[in-house]
DNA sequence: TAACCGTGGTC
DNA sequence: TGACCAAGGTT
């Protein structure tokens, strides 16, 4: 349980200067107003239904609201109720997801579906503690649905209300540091509306998104300016305080085309509980397994665009070796193909290749598949830029 | 705690 | 163009 701390233990312990009552209830009926008559018009904003607003919470994490719209309406059309999804095939989910990313958010969906149906009798639990013991969500969308969908006084506390409530307290700690959401929830239990907590939650959001920005942020538009004290103290360029991100591991990687007699390709299904996990790719080799087995340096930048005869014969090999296959391979690539993660970047370069015979079966997380079946398969948007740029490859 | 997990937009 | 950002959660 969360506990509610005094407005004094926020003096003391964090320097934050917590309004008095009465200048809590202006605040919240200044921000009220002004969201009443400029929230955004979204599609989970028309309906009470804990489903949908559940499905909208979910796809809205890490991702922006003009990229949700279109998936949200795909995925309700496709999964209507909490039943439905918690019956659905795997395949067919992750495709309705496909291109979305961070993919295990619709593995976890499916399995609080199931534990709604096993538990709850199919009817989505009322309440911060019984929503959060849900798989996937976690103290942000457990308190953004119980506000939201259930009028329950519960903070939802995300990027944007840290970047707001940093400003309007001057709030001197990292952003960045996963403790120091539960500072924001107590500030929060403090101010926010007790008739309407999910509006006052979603007032402070859109505030946010739309006037209280991380860049071209101009303070003297904002409808609660007064209230602000970094506004008021000239401050605000101060705020919020964000560590910076660790730089990313950069990557190299040979994809491999490979067209059997009948012109199919070789593709293999990803492991289950690691990056894209359980999506179809070309196979990808690291340069790394490639140049450490024989005993070189790490390829030159321009050894990857285009392969001499020994390096051609290594990649072979393992080829070969790890998926009982016989290639002639093509030494131009496709040039650097670049996909960037939240923590790797990846520079991939794809060659065509072409095989008559396999040595045995080709390894079990692998299959034969026709360009034309390729709308079938799950791919990430990583694989349909190597499929998009293999177009472009010389082949000889 | 910090690392891991996608993608597209923006300056 | 690289770095940051967008309604975070899990391990």
């Amino acid at each position: 349980m969360n506990k509610k701390l005094s407005k004094k233990e926020l003096k003391d312990k964090y320097n934050i200067n917590m309004w008095s009552e009465d200048k809590i209830a202006l605040f919240q009926d200044t921000l009220l107003k002004w969201y009443d008559l400029e929230k955004r018009d979204l599609p989970w904003r028309r309906t009470s239904d804990p489903y949908k607003i559940w499905i909208s919470e979910i796809m809205l994490q890490q991702t922006r609201v003009d990229t949700v719209i279109a998936y949200y309406k795909n995925f309700l059309t496709s999964f209507p109720d909490i039943n439905h999804l918690a019956e659905a095939d795997d395949d067919r989910l992750l495709k309705v997801w496909e291109g979305l990313g961070y993919y295990s958010r619709v593995r976890n969906m499916k399995e609080a579906a199931i534990q709604v149906v096993t538990h709850h009798d199919g009817i989505f639990p009322d309440n911060y503690e019984e929503i959060k013991k849900l798989k996937g969500i976690g103290p942000y969308t457990a308190g953004a649905i119980a506000s939201i969908a259930f009028q329950q006084a519960e903070p939802a506390v995300d990027g944007n209300l840290m970047r707001v409530l940093s400003r309007l307290f001057e709030i001197d700690i990292d952003i960045a540091k996963p403790a120091s959401r539960k500072v924001f929830e107590a500030v929060m239990y403090h101010i926010i509306d007790q008739n309407r907590p999910g509006d006052f939650n979603q007032a402070l959001m859109d505030l946010g998104a739309t006037i209280c920005t991380p860049k071209n942020y101009d303070p003297s538009i904002s409808p609660v300016k007064e209230f602000n004290a970094s506004y008021v103290n000239e401050t605000y360029l101060n705020y919020p305080i964000k560590s910076k991100k660790k730089k990313k591991k950069i990557v190299n990687y040979f994809a491999v085309l490979v067209q059997n007699d009948k012109g199919e390709y070789l593709l293999e299904k990803r492991h289950e509980d690691r990056l894209l996990a359980n999506m179809w790719t070309f196979p990808l080799i690291e340069e790394e397994m490639i140049s450490r087995d024989s005993g070189w340096k790490s390829f030159e930048d321009t050894d990857l665009y285009e392969l001499n005869d020994l390096k051609k014969d290594l990649l072979m090999r393992y080829v070969k070796k790890k998926y009982s296959l016989n290639i002639n391979l093509g030494i131009h690539s496709s040039g650097k193909i670049s996909h960037v993660f939240t923590h790797l970047h990846w520079n991939i370069y794809a060659y065509r290749a072409s095989t008559r015979n396999s040595i045995e079966a080709i390894p079990s997380n692998c299959e034969w598949v026709h360009e034309t079946k390729f709308n079938d398969c799950v791919f990430p948007v990583l694989q349909q830029k190597i499929w998009k740029s293999s177009q472009e490859i010389t082949l000889l």
